[in-house]
RNA sequence: GGGCGCGUAGCACAGCGGUAGUGCACUACCUUGACAUGGUAGGGGUCACAGGUUCAAUCCCUGUCGCGCCCACCA
């Protein structure tokens, strides 16, 4: 027999790995047409945290669900080398054994990353395996193996010959802790609480006369190359064309024109120092000025670039000297300082602005004049965004396709070259005078360089490798063999779906879409479905430093895998983003629990599968009534499920288990299953078995292993092929109609006893007579044929017919056209029963008035849908005849 | 500055033109032979606010307020 509660720490683990020797994860065993979710990989050396028991939880119900279906489900699973996090983690171990990567030198410290991935890699994809999810393992994919290898330098070496990759000096974004460039997705703002200085460059060659700019960064000043000026404004118009003096270098630098300036901001005069800024940097390219650059890449101070002259009362090259090296903090008080000696500091305001941090080192980064690798992703997202116009990617929920049109639609060239050591190498040689060869293998750009130059040549490799999104931008494709045409690529690209987090719709899905479409000529999948991000039950995104952060394994342990999933699952609304605490995975394990007993209930009354059980033969009304509520559930799942609405299919699950199945068909099954042998207790078992079946199959995807556990336990297939089992679908019943309604009344008429009866304060212990008053014959007949059921539900001793005049002490419930009376002489308070009817009198006319006051609107009746005139008629109807009866209720009440 | 989303019972959320719903919490009662991780019944909402459209608005439109997020922005 079952135990009293299911024990989830002594399966889930044999299940799962039961699951995976039998290798029922496994693509390619199903005749049906392919359904396939590519898992967006998880950083390899990461940890499971809530984000991921969402966004897996949400695939693996999905791929259960099809793979039930029948389709030939493939889940592929994979993890990302991810370039910045993996390489920072590694330098951190570095740093407490008082060495470092450059220490080590490359080779030394990728050997010691891989040792590192080596060693926790592998923690990401048992936590998987803890939650249930059913990947296909033995496709499992890494960015860096090297069949993804081939395919990034495939790809690189094609868009450089086409000319989509190519390299460019100009400004990036440096980050100077990492000293690496990193793209515009990886820069966030944050708002730092500064100053604004306003410093007067005084105008050369007329004594005394200075030009006053505004600047939250002084110290850029030492690179400033111009001070433009709006051009039609009427301040500066006398000093467009003339020079100022740079302080502190004491060099001359012109007044320019130009409509960058806003005369609202600042002074209306700003300095221009176009290797510290982008817009200064597109303002030194229009009038063609010199950028020096004032830092290094450490973002300390470096003279190296500037001239420094010595002006009595201006600039002092030894202190400006004293500078170099300095970091930009210390550099901008010495600046602000010597400026504030020499009287050219006007003033300073506070101010607080937004500045630019990198999104993983949190240091603020400087725009830096470097030669990069870039990407044009302009001319790539042109197919990605027609793709989403023609409805060939459909967003789920389709609000999110307006953030992707307008990163798109003005998106910029990324940068995709990085300068450190972890990550794809990029596939470019360098040759004698700095000339490049961009080839697949070093043999091959030896062969170019032999070609160009007529004998063999000294090649050396770009010592940076690549943006780790460009790799996984691949992910669709690389994983299935690409560049190779492996069948696999031919039967599961396109995917079918994308599950994830909004945060990532331009870093990854974007680029999987441009990169897809280009080397595929297909889109990678045709429906993205983005959800929320898990906060905890407050609200607040969880974060190590808040000390929030739930661990869904330390949920998993408490509660089982199923409970966290069911949680999981009835959360996850459209797009919103959920809030999870323990207190909603434990009331998700009473529901587990709940079908549990459900099940053990079933299994002590000799529910068991019956092979050949046809459901169109049933006869009796709750068995089929039973069928049918179950063929709604089903239908309700399964537009859940097509329409990607989690809560939805959770909620129709546990509606029906719940509510139906345990509340209503157990409860009035008991007089049968507990009474006598006989075809009408077989059918019900059958009934009750057929459909608990349904139940585990359609649960399956959200809690795979209580449900599979119970599978097994009452044999309605081999050890471990729930996982396989046929996806529930609607059965013929006979009768469906009549047995809703004869259910229906039995389920109202119980109700409307019970009510009373709690209102009255009746002793559960007392049974009473139910007297039928105005019955039509068939009430009258159900009241009888149910009459077990009342007896046990309802506490009714047995069924009679009302005599002319009513007994004294009696309460009165008015139910479609028949009124029942209770008596319960003694137990009865004739004034609060006076005044339960009258509650109930008022309720019935409030309504009433509501219809009749929309009846008597004429243009109400004129002008809205016939059908709905017609219910408010019949509601008008029903609402008199209550009234009516519980008024004839009052006055036989004296 | 531009954009998006949200504001429904104490809490968490559905609903989104035609009688306001679910779960938890709450109150009362119940050791009823699956389950107290249970059962039965009940109370609780001018659907943020103000206008508008409509026969009819929680639902559509406009505006206001509050909350959150994204993009841009170092004068």
């Amino acid at each position: 027999m079952l135990d009293k509660t299911f024990d989830h720490a002594s399966v889930e683990q044999s299940l799962y790995a039961g699951w995976e020797r039998a290798g029922a994860f496994a693509a390619g065993q199903a005749p049906g047409a392919p359904y396939t979710i590519m898992i967006p990989p998880p950083n390899v050396t990461g940890v499971l945290h809530m984000g991921h028991a969402l966004t897996f939880t949400l695939q693996d119900a999905l791929i259960r669900w099809r793979r039930m279906q029948g389709r030939d489900a493939l889940w592929q699973p994979g993890t990302d080398h991810a370039g910045i996090a993996t390489q920072m983690v590694v330098e951190r171990e570095l740093a407490g054994e008082q060495t470092s990567r450059q220490k080590l030198g490359r080779e030394a410290f990728l050997e010691r990353v891989w040792q590192w991935k080596a060693q926790s890699g592998g923690a990401i994809t048992q936590q998987l395996r803890r939650l249930g999810a059913s990947l296909d393992w033995q496709r499992e994919r890494f960015t860096l193996d090297e069949g993804l290898s081939r395919a990034v330098r495939e790809v690189f070496v094609t868009l450089h010959e086409q000319g989509l990759i190519y390299r460019d000096r100009r400004l990036v974004n440096w980050d100077p802790k990492l000293q690496s460039a990193i793209s515009d997705l990886e820069v966030e703002s944050q708002e730092v609480r500064g100053s604004v200085w306003h410093i007067r460059y005084p105008v050369e060659g007329d004594d005394g006369l200075h030009l006053t700019v505004a600047t939250t960064r002084p110290e850029t000043l030492l690179g400033d190359t111009a001070v433009a000026v709006h051009p039609d404004d009427p301040r500066y118009a006398a000093l467009v064309g003339r020079h100022v003096v740079l302080p502190l270098t004491g060099r001359r630098v012109p007044v320019v024109a130009d409509t960058y300036s806003d005369p609202e901001k600042g002074t209306g005069a700003v300095k221009i120092t176009p290797a510290h800024d982008f817009n200064d940097f597109a303002v030194g390219q229009r009038h063609g000025l010199p950028m020096p650059s004032i830092l290094d890449r450490q973002a300390r101070i470096t003279l190296a670039e500037v001239e420094l002259h010595a002006v009595s009362g201006l600039a002092d090259p030894d202190f400006t000297r004293t500078l170099e090296g300095q970091g930009r903090e210390a550099a901008r008080a010495a600046v602000v300082a010597e400026l504030d000696r020499l009287g050219l500091l006007e003033r300073t305001e506070p101010n607080t602005h937004q500045v630019p941090h990198g999104d993983r080192s949190g240091v603020v980064i400087e725009p830096l004049l470097t030669e990069q690798w870039y990407c044009d992703a302009k001319t790539l997202a042109g197919p990605a965004v027609a793709a989403v116009e023609q409805g060939r990617i459909t967003f789920v929920p389709k609000q999110w396709e307006n953030t992707f049109f307008a990163w798109m639609r003005d998106i910029q060239p990324w940068c995709i070259s990085r300068q450190l050591w972890w990550g794809h190498r990029i596939p470019a040689w360098y040759g004698p005078g700095g000339s490049v060869f961009v080839a697949r293998t070093q043999a091959e750009a030896e062969a170019q360089a032999a070609a160009r130059y007529g004998a063999p040549a000294a090649l050396e490799q770009d010592p940076d490798v690549l943006d780790t999104w460009f790799s996984s931008g691949l992910w669709p494709f690389s994983t299935l063999g690409w560049p190779e045409r492996t069948p696999e690529l031919a039967r599961h690209y396109p995917s079918d779906v994308l599950v994830t987090g909004f945060d990532i719709i331009f870093f990854w899905v974007a680029r999987m879409m441009m990169m897809g479409l280009h080397f595929m000529g297909d889109v990678p999948f045709r429906h993205v479905v983005i959800h929320g991000l898990v906060r905890d039950e407050r609200g607040q995104k969880m974060s190590k430093s808040k000390g929030n952060v739930i661990d869904p394994l330390s949920l998993v342990d408490q509660y089982g895998a199923d409970a966290l999933r069911f949680a999981v699952c009835q959360l996850t609304g459209p797009g919103r983003d959920i809030k999870l605490g323990a207190a909603r995975v434990a009331e998700a394990r009473s529901f587990v629990t709940k079908l549990w007993n459900a099940a053990r209930f079933c299994e002590m009354n000799g529910v068991a599968p019956v092979s050949g059980f046809d459901p169109a033969g049933v006869r009796a009304p709750l068995c089929r009534w039973l069928l049918d509520a179950a063929n709604q559930a089903v239908a309700e799942a399964d537009a859940a499920l097509e329409a990607f609405r989690f809560d939805d299919y959770a909620g129709a699950c546990y509606r029906f288990t719940w509510n139906v199945f345990c509340d209503w068909f157990v409860e009035l099954a008991k007089p049968v299953l507990m009474g006598a042998d006989g075809p009408e207790r077989d059918e019900l078992r059958a009934t009750a078995a057929h459909v608990l079946g349904t139940v585990l199959r359609l649960l399956h995807p959200a809690a795979p292993f209580v449900t599979e556990a119970l599978w097994e336990a009452f044999g309605y297939g081999e050890a471990l092929s729930l996982i396989r089992a046929p996806w529930p679908t609607a059965c013929t019943v006979s009768g469906a109609a009549a047995a809703r309604d004869e259910l229906g009344w039995v389920i109202r008429f119980v109700t409307a006893v019970r009510t009373v009866r709690a209102e009255m304060n009746v002793p559960p212990a007392l049974k009473a007579p139910v007297l039928l008053r105005d019955a039509s014959p068939q009430t009258a007949a159900r009241a009888q044929a149910w009459l077990d059921a009342a007896t046990r539900l309802g506490r009714v001793s047995e069924v009679g017919v009302a005599p002319a005049s009513v007994p004294a002490g009696c309460a009165q419930i008015v139910l479609d056209e028949a009124t029942l009376l209770l008596p319960l002489a003694g137990l009865i308070d004739l004034d609060a029963e006076r005044a339960r009817l009258s509650r109930e009198r008022a309720r019935a006319t409030d309504d009433l008035e509501k219809v009749r006051r929309k009846l008597d609107n004429a243009d109400f009746v004129a002008r809205a849908k016939a059908d709905v005139v017609d219910e408010n008629r019949e509601r008008a109807r029903a609402a008199e005849r209550e009234v009516t009866r519980l008024d004839a209720a009052l006055a036989r009440l004296g």
